[in-house]
DNA sequence: GTTTGTGAAACGATTCACAGCT
DNA sequence: AGCTGTGAATCGTTTCACAAAC
């Protein structure tokens, strides 16, 4: 398990996804150069990227598909399936509920909180919505590989701080601020405001 | 308009929401180690994407909150709104619609597309649902900053084209693809699945 | 005494370029 | 001949450390 960067492994996701559409298109083997142009990189940084796992390819002619995208979902730890918590069941809990793209790659959510008395009790394609205070009983007695957190700002930190007591160790979150959590635990927040402000900037400064 | 990185133009959003918070609290001044430890970041970093565009402290004291939030807001263009499109009615694009930080901060959607003859014509708050295939005759009658795009995979490349032929100079791509774009359009592409993957990495390599 | 602003040093990531297989 | 794998060179970002300002 080499150290390598961040930008490494979401590369290595997308290189996933296209190789898997040249399966679908029946093609055999791939460049470093036809992955790279796919995703608009480079050949040397796809080589590059691959090498700190192994070599995968043969010289002269290059990877396999087949072969490639299976030995990137080893390393991407893609093999079997996670269980996934939900918490927060507004609109975007709603919509990442309903999104496909989770289950089709192997997340499957198998509990969702929320703090809303109108929501807590309802059942959504067979899975109850449990009140946030019940947390710590329903993930002891079914726990979950990772918890995706889209709750208002202000709860987000308590729930992170409850989540790390039960010993999760990846949290996916969407609420907008800053956690803060032991540093063994991985976490991605996706801040959908900064995103667009990053695009303010840009057209602001030409 | 100096080049900065990427990653320094996140930072300086996050400062600013910081310092706001620091507003609201009645924090008249702060100095670039508070900013860092509430962000997760060091002194020197904040000093040091602060110094591309200015100088905004004063030594000994520190920043004033409310200016060098002004400053910020300017720097990031957030002076007055945003109109954007929204391209996509689904799940997703109905919860991001509904998500108010993004009015919040001044960024105000003012045209829906979709390609479901059952969403085309429905009216959401105001906003009259329009096919996609009136992308041109209404962004035309009525241009926008910035598009948000929230269509299946198999679309969204053929709208950027587009959109980009509209005069688009501003993306951001919910689509789970890697759009092609002349390079002087700002593009940013939030991908969810492959966020949930960078946490499998982060999973099983320890 | 405190904290900024910033060159210089350290670090990290990408690109180059070519030897080594096929 | 073609393409990979990889050290070396380059480029970019972060951290250090300190003189200057208050």
């Amino acid at each position: 398990m080499p150290k390598v960067a961040e930008s490494t492994v979401r590369r290595l996701s997308l290189y996933l996804r296209f190789l898997e559409e040249f399966e679908e298109q029946g093609t055999a083997t791939v460049s470093s150069e036809a992955l790279a142009s796919r995703g608009g990189t480079t050949s040397a940084q796809v080589r590059k990227d691959l090498s700190f796992f192994g070599s995968f390819g043969k010289r002269g002619l290059g990877y396999q598909v087949a072969e490639l995208a299976s030995r990137l979902r080893q390393i991407l730890g893609l093999g079997g399936r996670y269980s996934v918590a939900l918490i927060g069941a507004g609109k975007i809990g709603t919509a990442l509920f309903e999104h496909h793209g989770f289950r089709d790659r192997g997340f499957d959510i198998v509990a969702i909180f929320d703090r809303d008395p109108a929501k807590i009790g309802s059942v959504w394609s067979g899975i109850a919505v449990s009140d946030v205070a019940e947390l710590e009983r329903v993930l002891t007695a079914n726990p979950v590989d990772i918890a995706i957190l889209v709750t208002p700002a202000d709860a987000a930190q308590e729930i992170a701080d409850r989540l790390v007591r039960l010993g999760i160790k990846a949290i996916l979150n969407f609420a907008p601020v800053q956690l803060n959590v032991p540093h063994e635990i991985a976490v991605r927040t996706v801040n959908l405001v900064l995103e667009l402000e990053a695009l303010s900037y840009a057209l602001t400064n030409r």
